[in-house]
DNA sequence: GCGATATATATTGCGGTAGTAATATATCGT
DNA sequence: ACGATATATTACTACCGCAATATATATCGC
């Protein structure tokens, strides 16, 4: 699986996204906010590894997620693409703020 | 089907998407542009009706298709609570750009 | 090294959903 | 009103992904 919106599709995986916004988790944590078992949770967590949305740090015997930025990355320029469409309100305040965001990103972009 | 992740999760509609993000399209139109029958456009369509994603305007025996903003909206609200992650850069210059724009928003959010 | 805890992997079963084919409905031109 | 075109709906089959159970691996404290 390797498609932002696939992965995001499951509630329970977009639940473990939002935990680990505030931080690195373990997986034992996880599972105690998520209302499945424990192997249920570890799987998501194969399935978000392999779609780069986390990564891994074993601290002895556990391990802690945390998420990687890339896949935020795509949804916010697929987002973009559609601005025309969520937000009309394109003035020329709103258009120059958005050129320079733009402008600042293109020396960064793709260091992968 | 309510879910906009869900929604976006399927290739066919994703392209269905596509399409009308260049303005209205017929589903005859559709169907030449992705690689189904007509009856599964007709299916995805409903998916997309039922989601909010679009609307329908009858025009003689076509009925032509396009774009609702509220879905992506609520996809750039998502997108923005992970802006830290995604978006490390948030400088000073970024941030106050940032409270303009959510500031403009207040004034007309929640119509619905 | 041994028992206990934390996490991963394999397997099974099931519900939902996509695609296709066939059929139905509506609208156009004549 | 009739044939042709555009779209919707239904019925069917196949597959995909999730959860749960059982089992395996690794790391800690002693």
């Amino acid at each position: 699986m390797v498609d932002v919106f696939q992965v995001l599709a499951d509630p329970t995986r977009r639940r473990i996204v939002e935990m680990l916004r505030r931080g690195e988790r373990s997986v034992g944590e996880l599972v105690q906010a998520v209302d499945i078992g424990q192997p249920g949770v570890s799987r998501q967590l194969a399935i978000l590894e392999d779609a780069d949305f986390v990564t891994v740090r074993p601290e002895g015997r556990r391990r802690l997620y945390s998420l990687r930025p890339e896949p935020f990355k795509e949804l916010s320029d697929f987002v973009t693409t559609y601005r025309a469409i969520w937000e009309p309100r394109l003035d020329r305040l709103g258009a120059e703020l958005e050129r320079r965001r733009k402008d600042r990103n293109m020396n960064k972009e793709k260091p992968r």
